[in-house]
DNA sequence: ACCACTATGTAAATCATTTTCAATTTGGAG
DNA sequence: CTCCAAATTGAAAATGATTTACATAGTGGT
């Protein structure tokens, strides 16, 4: 289903003039036409409130009220959001867009997630002798820090190895039924894919978070396809370490439930020996 | 502004029968209420149109319109999201809940998030002759290497330490005109807290990225409040690393902004570095 | 078992939206 | 420049959806 918007980029061009108005309208005060009636809106507009229903049509919306209810879909945060991509160097502003940013990642990653590859993943490492997560550089290290950081609590033997001679070595060491994460955004890390390499041989099986079809994913056993666009902006930091995170969280917690009670136990313990350091309430989460 | 959903779960207890079943249908067929009028939706419940009015006025809205804009906002992706706190343990759905997790997460930051004090924040760490990121535990570390991650790359000079004992000796050696990032989930670190009494007594100054109205808080020169629920379910991730890593995004963006050609120059030699090393498609994300 | 209060539905009334149609404007050809 | 045809727009009527008012059924407490 395509958003309002991008529709109204395409048939911008044959808009009369009133209806560009509207067009303005929408863009610039999208949260006012959600909470109004097509009297308010026209009056606004300084046009019939005809017009508005013609405008609608025009967008493919069957009615006004389908219209509104596009917009609110678009609009969702009753706010400013609209304006993504703009060129605006108001602090609110750049959070507003740094906000929705962060949302089009999750949800396009949700989008074409696979969640059976994922689920299968998770089955893989509940049962694993060693979990051994690899990755490096700015996103796919911390990813790997997060993975070990996950799957201790949960009682599951595992490491983070960011540094690319210990990923080899580490590799060297593994057996059968021990297994490697491995993170790569871009899915080119040549040195990530010897060391996965030299992991296989030994006889683990290899789980990818990565971009499909390339070098890395063509390694693993099992991929989960993580494959976003990235911004222009340099300035701007890549929206792609959300989409990781959001599926090393995913992970984690299906080889929680997997392993249901153990998991628990695990977690209950980490946290009794941290409030008790830390004399903390017991309700603080687990690991600050 | 509530979503509707959180104002659904509050009116939960004192809502009558009918009304129930129209909370069931809101939470598993929003996208049918979205495209369908009020005698649609009453008829799909097995009620009348007026108690459909009735129930939407229970949950804060002028009208039936009103209410659809509402759910609209909530069920923007079109989908399922809505079954938060679902119980379900179909990865699709624990898919969906986790999202629909992050997604509120990072909009009930960006609502609270006092965008001056983080502005702020960015002056003071653009013009820092070192940048001192502190935190402990699984999200507040992640957070320190994060924002070190993230600062180096703008040219400044910056170190990420997530050791206590390490965090006292790193902060006698600040003086004035360097600063400190520290984090803390809980705002509770008694450690952390020291290691910043510390650094303030050698002329640093402290921005904190915490819980307000707690100790780590009150030691900071500037504080950017995030304050979130944790969910109850101990086998799900907190959200709170998403909160966290949006503002650490957040003040890197604005310090590059800040920054301008500098930092641009910067993440440009970087950028050349690893590509010149990696042989890599130049498009490539800086730093896997 | 009765009363009072709440919940719900029916039908009428209201209100917003859409359709129809007439007036105005625009663009092109003579 | 002027006239005509087509497109655009608005006024008013018509439609259709939503809400209100009221009556009935149900529920819980004394």
């Amino acid at each position: 289903m395509r958003d309002i918007l991008s529709v109204l980029q395409d048939v911008e061009p044959d808009l009369s003039k009133s209806e560009r108005i509207l067009a303005t309208l929408l863009r610039s005060e999208a949260d006012f036409i959600v909470n109004a009636g097509i009297t308010d809106v026209a009056e606004r507009a300084g046009v019939s409130p005809p017009t508005v229903t013609r405008f609608c049509r025009r967008l493919g919306c069957e009615s006004f009220t389908a219209f509104k209810v596009q917009v609110a879909q678009v609009a969702f945060a009753g706010t400013r959001y609209l304006q993504a991509n703009t060129t605006s160097v108001a602090p609110r502003d750049v959070a507003d867009s740094l906000l929705i940013q962060l949302q089009e990642a999750a949800a396009k990653t949700r989008e074409i997630l696979d969640v059976e590859a994922a689920s299968r993943a998770a089955d893989v490492i509940s049962n694993a002798g060693l979990v051994a997560a690899f990755g490096a550089g700015g996103t796919s290290s911390m990813i790997a820090d997060e993975m070990q950081n996950r799957l201790f609590r949960l009682g599951l033997r595992s490491i983070s190895v960011t540094d690319h001679a210990m990923q080899l070595m580490q590799a060297a060491t593994l057996r059968h039924g021990d297994v490697i994460v491995a993170s790569s955004v871009s899915g080119l890390n040549q040195q990530l894919v010897r060391a996965l390499e030299a992991g296989k041989t030994y006889g683990a099986t290899v789980i990818a978070l990565t971009r499909p079809g390339r070098p890395v994913s063509a390694m693993a056993d099992i991929t989960i396809a993580i494959d976003l666009p990235e911004g222009e902006n340099i300035l701007r930091p890549s929206t792609s370490r959300y989409a990781y995170l959001y599926v090393t969280d995913l992970l984690a917690t299906y080889v929680a439930m997997k392993r249901g009670e153990e998991s628990r136990e695990s977690l209950r313990r980490v946290k009794h020996q941290l409030s008790n350091s830390r004399d903390e309430d017991d309700k603080e989460a687990l690991g600050d």
